[in-house]
DNA sequence: CGTTAGTTTGACGGCACTCAAAAGTTGTGG
DNA sequence: CCACAACTTTTGAGTGCCGTCAAACTAACG
């Protein structure tokens, strides 16, 4: 299902300063090309939005047609497990690409869905295949994303308690918005426990129990979605491993 | 770290049987070629071994040069974590393909390393690059390789119990040693317990003693690295899921 | 204000980890 | 071929993290 609001090729301009912190820039901004082929380039490159929360990207099964960059808002991708449950993969914040997951075999194998209103990059896949021909270059950038989507699946490999996933979880939210220009500690969640908690592989009581924690620790304030980093050093520490113990041996009111 | 046993290029005629089974047949034997091309393709593709087990294919941080293909033997890829233990990412078998993950950034994120006496086919990616200008079509045939490694890790997402994962990992061997021709429901695994352990995110010792268990409700025989399996299809009722109670009501050994 | 969905808190139990030791396997040299 | 060392695997005992079930509480929306 394609998105609807579709407003036409992007303006070379006023995006160069957005399409910096893409992850698509290397493919929309290869080095080496000529100004005239850049053009022809980014007129492939298609903006669309903003779409409201709720709005299905696309759906699992959906024949493989483009692969998106975030510009503003989230996008979060799942699948429904066998009991029919959903299955949160992961949360595609503005500068990130998603829609690698259908190169093979050719259909999408999950659902991405907006979180929070939304715009994106839309790259047609059949305008990549024919420009890859044309300009080599864009074939190893492709690849080259692919690689990077790829390796920061390999990232979850190591086994970690529920408490690390969340203080990893936490930072990895706060660093990817700070990219993106956020320059405060505090922000706000664009998703539900429900969804934190299926992205970290534990259930939302654990997420709930040991968020309370962690502001009782002084790590963090949470209140609802919004998030305050009180202490996002010993917050890396705790994600690296470092027990609590250990860590909070002279905080007065450590339980 | 390059492998040393180098015995040239491979002939056309006496590989096409094994091609059949290998993932990366569709690199090596894409349809829609001239025979002239295609043998120019089959000219980059060199065979090496065999090679002893410990032989290490390449190391972290080496450079991208190739992409492998597994003809026989098994290949591990690990790393170590922050504390230096090993990792184990996967176990590679006779048909499928390593060395993707270098393609972003560069170099090797794992290791590389023969556990039996195996033999490999070696697609240098230079020549991929440049083939890959040369006939388009190589172009989608590597994308959809690299989509097929990919897709394989998502499975890893779902939450599994230590027992559904032990019952998934010896269906998962078997079928692969079946797919490469092993008719029996008899095989020898490759790899140590330590290994399997890592890899399935469990300690050794749950491992054996899950194995026992399996032994004891007359799943599988197993003895050392000798796996017997006795009864497939109860076995991947356990790994989808169901509960060993309600499968093993009426066993009379059952504990 | 009432209804509903989402979140938090509590009680309890089981699975898998840690520590520890026994048993089995492999490799080496006499 | 045996003896011994080094390593791997198995088995046991005890503990803690996290899941399940249940209930109270809060937020969102009509």
């Amino acid at each position: 299902m394609a998105a609807s609001a579709d407003t036409g090729p992007v303006e070379l301009g006023s995006l160069r300063r957005a399409c910096r912190i893409c992850s698509l820039n290397e493919l929309c901004w290869p080095l080496g090309l000529q100004p005239a082929d850049l053009e022809r380039l980014q007129a492939t490159v298609r903006s669309v939005g903003p779409l409201e929360a709720g709005t299905y990207l696309f759906r699992c099964g959906d024949p493989f047609t483009a692969i998106y960059a975030v510009r503003s808002g989230c996008i979060k991708s799942f699948s429904f497990d066998a009991e029919g449950h959903e299955l949160v993969h992961g949360f595609h914040l503005v500068g990130q690409v998603l829609g690698f997951d259908a190169v093979y075999p050719d259909r999408h194998r999950c659902n991405a869905q907006v979180l929070e209103t939304s715009t994106l990059c839309v790259v047609p896949y059949r305008d990549i295949a024919r420009l890859s021909i044309e300009f080599p270059i864009l074939h190893d950038h492709v690849l080259r994303l692919m690689g990077r989507e790829f390796s920061h699946q390999l990232m979850g490999a190591e086994r970690q308690t529920a408490t690390q996933r969340i203080a990893n979880f936490l930072l990895d939210i706060h660093a990817r918005l700070q990219q993106a220009g956020l320059v405060e500690q505090e922000f706000t969640l664009p998703m539900s426990r429900e969804d934190i908690a299926s992205y970290l592989g534990i259930t939302p009581e654990t997420l709930s129990r040991l968020l309370t924690k962690l502001e009782r620790l002084g790590l963090i304030e949470i209140d609802n979605r919004r998030v305050l980093l009180v202490d996002p050093v010993h917050l890396d520490m705790l994600a690296e491993g470092v027990s609590e113990k250990q860590l909070f041996r002279r905080i007065d009111n450590y339980q």
